[in-house]
DNA sequence: CGCGACCTTGAGCACTGTCAACGCGGGTGG
DNA sequence: CCACCCGCGTTGACAGTGCTCAAGGTCGCG
């Protein structure tokens, strides 16, 4: 764990010379049918000159559901989780974010959701009206964001089906590939997953209990598909049957 | 319902001459909080220039799922489903969409989703490469589609905490509420909820058995809250306790 | 107006949520 | 450097709720 973090840290120490990163799948036919960074180095250099650089601590809360919606964020390197308090008490967390990814989604100059740190996190900070100007000026950058937005809520509508499946089991396998996708770019073994956030963020973001989150990794581990290490890895043991769990049935 | 499809059908007959509309709320700070047309009049009718109107008779495929995606639509009037179908059989609708609202989801070109009409529907069928070349003219038509993009974004989020939720008589009136936001323009009596899709559909959307939501209704109507009339309307008897179940609890 | 699609109801079962108690481990202060 | 401490994870028992399977009943479209 210590050395996990360290890794991440280390990262979050060098960000892109050439300012922010927005990565995504284009909603049109490309050569790549995979995630692509989807600005260009001049649009890249051009959201670079609004930014500010912020560096945040781990467990720290950047805004609150409700709050003025005055920036936009892009993750440089980390992971955050996005969430909103219910009011019977219940937290649900809407995404957990990564690098190049956005943030900041508002509702009539509010924010919609909480958003907190999970690891270390670098991340750029747009003015957003700056960004609107931005947007007048270079029609380009809109549909650069309309795709980052389009991605969003392709994700959003896959977070629903998974939330919709009723076996603990599978829901985790869900998350877990989630969790294989977005940190593939840490220099890991093949099959070892990173698992930067608590079980309970777990248990929150999948809808289940905190209880039956760890009762599905028993269940996973007893049939040899998963073997969790310490509480922050997991190694996938049999990728035939996990694929199979986590395809969405 | 005759007459509901009746209405809806007249309805469909007279499509704003206007060309296209696009509801959603800013996701910045605005005069009113509420929804508000997204396009300018000049937008509508650059709009109107490329788009194909359609007519459909209900329960019509529009495209199916992994199809190429070629057109981005826009409903003029009635209501569609935005569905996919899970391996196990299972369909799961991720949104019901009505006038003034746009769906042509992709993903590397080709959809995400399958739609299906529930009433006859006018929709606007939008050329998606023509379009990606008028944005590349208009760099504001590029943000209002941002816009909507992000609204539905934050109409996916809100489904996503409705199907965590457990109890099925509450996520049975979070829908209802939905629709009641959704034909409030129809000219029905305060508190008339109409309710155009079919129970199997209100089952797929909400994630639960078609058996649930009829019990589910049954418990609502017991408990004096809403009245069942026909299949397809439903009146609110007791807002105070309808509001307190639909909350996000 | 008739027939098929849709809705309704019942019984039994599987699964998760809740409550409660305990264990583990990393972080902190002496 | 070590020991304490608190957050986090783990496990068990029990009750509640929805799903499945199965058999009628009814609405409303053509």
């Amino acid at each position: 764990m210590l050395e996990n973090l360290k890794r991440l840290a280390d990262h979050a120490t060098t960000p892109s010379p050439r300012g922010p990163s927005l990565r995504g799948v284009m909603f049109h036919a490309t050569d790549q049918g995979g995630a692509v960074e989807l600005l260009t180095d001049a649009q890249r250099q051009q959201l670079a000159a609004i930014a500010k650089i912020d560096r945040v601590a781990r467990r720290t809360t950047i805004y609150r559901e409700g709050a003025i919606a005055e920036n936009l964020f892009i993750i440089g390197s980390g992971a955050v989780k996005a969430f909103r308090d219910l009011p019977s008490g219940k937290r649900r967390i809407a995404a957990f974010l990564f690098a190049e990814d956005a943030f900041g989604l508002s509702e009539a100059g509010r924010y919609v959701n909480s958003v907190q740190t999970i690891t270390p996190v670098m991340v750029y900070r747009l003015d957003a009206s700056l960004l609107r100007e931005t947007f007048k000026r270079d029609s380009a950058l809109g549909v650069s964001f309309l795709c980052k937005a389009v991605h969003e809520l392709r994700a959003a509508q896959r977070h629903t089906i998974l939330v919709s499946r009723r076996q603990a089991t599978g829901r985790l396998a869900m998350l877990l590939r989630l969790l294989e996708q977005n940190t593939a770019h840490l220099d890991l073994q093949k099959g070892v997953i990173e698992i930067p956030m608590t079980r309970s963020d777990i248990a929150n973001y999948l809808g289940l209990s905190l209880e039956t989150v760890v009762r599905a990794s028993r269940v996973l581990e007893r049939q040899g598909i998963v073997d969790f290490v310490g509480r922050h890895h997991a190694r996938i043991l049999n990728r035939h049957r996990f694929e199979q769990l986590a395809a969405a049935f």
